[in-house]
DNA sequence: ACTTGACCTCAAGTTGGCTTGAAGTCGTAT
DNA sequence: ATACGACTTCAAGCCAACTTGAGGTCAAGT
């Protein structure tokens, strides 16, 4: 099984090589060896980034994505956080078609105000029942 | 019509003072007056902030949003970029979507390495086709 | 008249996720 | 043997989006 040195993993992903040292520094993936100075890669790394790239693009911190992972590179997620982490997804999913909808409806509603639109604050009102973040939101 | 000052609005719609005063210092909302020192708001503003809410939640940055409105607070996108916004949004909603099918498959699969296994690669694969980011992304 | 507490300003600090730059190291082709 | 170019390190810088803290103001209640 032939290596990829950093060059070519950013060709093949898209992803730069100040990116993958810096995934490297944190943890995130790592290199198999080195050719002289040189980072050489497993190509399962390929793998490995388009997950890292889709949990991106799905709002996941690169330490969220960190612990998806086991020691060995394996994916490894307890059941019930992927249950977790699903159904954030479906919230996300969500509000992502109530914006959506929101736009769809600007471009169709010929209300003179949207702001004052009742169907359009009834959207955005459903869209609040989501996060009531009351007095003290536990910030984490 | 009564104003609110900047304590119910962050009860009503869960936005903190202290960014309340960030998005006003940007330029994204506005306090109609003050009373003593402190800003009044009209209760309209919470639409606004539902809005800004959910788009934020939607990953669009303060500047993108603050350019979806008018002068006088109107929503104001022309048709044009409300149909690229709304196929940003479908795009995002199609990678969520391949996201928790990943999540579900790692749930399901027997596979003793998910990252092996053909389907799951399938998936990968086909979530890395929307960002081919060859050699010089544009980066705006 | 005084206290209280909710607000205010302004500058500086924080976090996450990178990127940039200067200076150095190597393997390969000539 | 040398030059080239693709890599390397490390520290510092950058951006967005806030948050924090010190010190100040003010209206309303007692």
């Amino acid at each position: 099984m032939k290596l990829l040195d950093i060059g070519e993993i950013t060709e093949r992903s898209g992803v730069k090589p100040s990116t993958l040292r810096y995934y490297e520094e944190v943890g995130l993936i790592q290199s198999i060896t080195r050719h002289g100075l040189r980072r050489q890669y497993e190509p399962q790394i390929l793998t490995k980034l388009s997950l890292i790239t889709l949990a991106k693009a799905g709002g996941f911190s690169l330490t969220e994505i960190a612990g998806m992972f086991s020691e060995k590179g394996q994916l490894q997620i307890p059941r019930e956080q992927i249950r977790e982490r699903a159904d954030l997804i479906d919230e996300q999913i969500k509000e992502l078609t109530a914006l959506r909808n929101v736009l769809h409806h600007v471009a169709d509603c010929p209300a003179p105000s949207h702001m004052e639109c009742p169907s359009f604050q009834r959207m955005l009102k459903a869209s609040d029942r989501r996060k009531p973040a009351k007095k003290k939101p536990p910030t984490k």
